[in-house]
DNA sequence: TTCTTATTTGGCTAAAATAGAAAATAGGAA
DNA sequence: TTCCTATTTTCTATTTTAGCCAAATAAGAA
């Protein structure tokens, strides 16, 4: 394939990436109601603070979220509104799989 | 968090890991031209086939494509088209933080 | 059946991702 | 300054992924 397709897929599958993990899918979530400080985060998800702390810097890193310094805390935001239709499309992924394998079971019934 | 919730993002996980990797985002955009067999779509990655055949078995144990038996050649189509949408946010995800490189660029000059 | 082509699967190694614990940083309050 | 709280970073152990090669499977042709 070409260098610049290659580069181009390269850099959507690193974004995708970011938003592998159940934890960030998640946080993205949960962003999406509002910024939210990484304690609050963290009480939510309910593992290791730097657990969630290096989370949201992978997101941070793909430039999904951004982060911001009030006084002591840090609060992160979502950075592109869109990610949100991003889970309806997954969501469709899923409900296809889902009516299979209904079908599946109705077929194996009859 | 809750178990259902937690269940879920887990599942949108799965949907989501199965397209992150360079290849993988490469054969889905591919696959919306139409249904291509294994040995075309080797050809234009590039690598191994057996590679390219794992990356595919990702693609449809996620869902995200179907493969059709046409005598000796196995074809792959997509099974949800939303998924190119998907790809736009990813654009999106990547303009704005280009947009950002340029923001830093040009305030480190002035 | 045997040969041939297309595809998948198993085995192996190297590289990347994950998570928790502990140490390092940063900012505010006493 | 010293203490306290919030967050990030480093270190280490473990798990998961990726890719090539070789072997196994599947379907059609001879």
């Amino acid at each position: 394939m070409e260098t610049v397709r290659q580069k181009r897929c390269e850099a959507q599958a690193r974004v995708i990436k970011a938003l592998a993990h159940p934890t960030r899918v998640f946080l993205v979530e949960e962003l999406a109601n509002g910024p939210r400080c990484v304690c609050e985060l963290t009480a939510l998800v309910g593992t290791d603070i730097s657990t969630v702390s290096k989370h949201l810097a992978i997101l941070k890193n793909a430039g999904i979220v951004q982060d911001e310094r009030r006084g002591t805390q840090i609060f992160y935001s979502l950075r592109v509104p869109c990610i949100l239709n991003f889970f309806q499309c997954v969501g469709a992924v899923l409900e296809a799989v889902a009516e299979e394998h209904q079908a599946v079971v109705l077929n194996a019934r009859a």
